[in-house]
DNA sequence: CATACAAGTGGACAGTGTCAACTTGATTAA
DNA sequence: TTAATCAAGTTGACACTGTCCACTTGTATG
């Protein structure tokens, strides 16, 4: 056996490190090309690795798109965690948390679109939702975990909106309400800007903080 | 020739009518079946059609989506004109048309998804953005027809927002930036709803008057 | 009746997601 | 050293997809 073939060469690295690779590899291409563009087998050519042993690592595309969007999750959380540090006006923190958020969506759009535009969607689309509660049920470790970095994320947001109402300085009381407000505010910002760019008669900037400002002073006691 | 096939008929009803034909299966499968399970070939199965008449009528299945979301954008506008005809009051105009708007996403989810959130972001979704302008350039009158009934939508928006800064009642004077911060919170909390609906922990009625409410308080004079 | 054109079809091409069945490399136990 | 074991990796197939060229057919008009 002197001779050996030079394709289909198994270089083992073990599976945690795989994972990670082909999670590094499909994120950049389904970033850069679409995901309709980036194929099962592009991400295995380009991990140079065999298709099939995508599946050994991901159930399916779905899954392995849910989970690059794990990453920016995490991403988002330490960007927001490292702006409000250190700030003790809990109304200054809340701003700084909207505004974290929106230029973070803004600066990084295809993973934002990839993320809350897409791979979310994906799951929850209308016809597909049952069968992703199913797989659920069965118990795939999977789902829990993907769903717990967005629930911690919004509980951070949530944590800020919540200091501001302690400090009776809020018209309202109700956090979970105030919350999902502040965040579909931010949320349809960024969506529609980084979709619909042709609607740039206002800068970005100024939107953003006109965005926030409106926001805040409607929530907030005169 | 006293036999003929029975699959393979050639019925011909006329172009415009068939365009329609093809335009209400498709939407009621994709928004029934979500897009990607909804092929090509099905719609043609269920339309009794050839695959190939749909490429004589759709430039490709992105076209067909576009044209889906076309009618909807006219659904929306209708709804919206019905809703403030006769109110006089700028701000009470304003309030309907953003509950109106909302109103009508809500109500119509699988639409509002295909329309402004998958249909839209497909053109525009990074890296396939260039192909589509230069599809555009290249003269195919489709392109322009389809970006103007949005356009229409977003000005009656527009309108009842310049109303209200005409009345004096606003506190800023910039209504193409207010019109956007509008649409964009409406926007916001409609794809959140539609596809977050774990996030329940607030009515969706009082979500979304407590939504508008703070946008126009935070948009008006004190 | 011939002709011309719109309306419609068949079948192929290259590519897709997925997975059962198999192989290989490294680590352990004798 | 050798045998056994099991995770890590591959081959090759299946049924399907979007797309489109070359062709046929119906119908209205001169």
């Amino acid at each position: 056996m002197a001779e050996r073939k030079k394709e289909g060469v198994r270089r083992r690295i073990g599976a945690t490190a795989r994972r990670a690779q082909i999670l590094r590899v499909a994120g950049d291409m389904f970033t850069k090309d679409g995901i309709d563009a980036t194929s099962m087998r592009k991400i295995a050519a380009k991990a140079s690795v065999s298709t099939a042993l995508l599946y050994k690592h991901f159930a399916d595309k779905d899954a392995l798109l849910l989970a690059i969007g794990e990453g920016f999750f995490e991403k988002l959380m330490r960007y927001m965690d490292k702006a409000v540090e250190g700030v003790t006006d809990p109304v200054k923190r809340l701003r700084i948390a909207m505004h974290t958020y929106v230029t973070c969506g803004l600066e990084n759009p295809r993973e934002y679109h990839l993320t809350f535009m897409t791979a979310l969607p994906r799951l929850r689309r209308v016809g597909e939702m049952k069968a992703f509660r199913e797989r659920a049920r069965r118990g795939e470790t999977m789902a829990d975990e993907d769903v717990m970095t967005g629930m911690r994320c919004f509980a951070r947001l949530e944590q800020a909106v919540a200091d501001v109402v302690k400090a009776k300085r809020s018209r309202h009381k109700d956090v979970a309400a105030m919350s999902e407000i502040v965040w579909a505010s931010g949320h349809g910002l960024i969506s529609l800007i980084i979709t619909h760019d042709s609607f740039g008669f206002t800068s970005t900037r100024r939107l953003v903080d006109m965005s926030i400002d409106t926001m805040l002073s409607g929530l907030l006691k005169p």
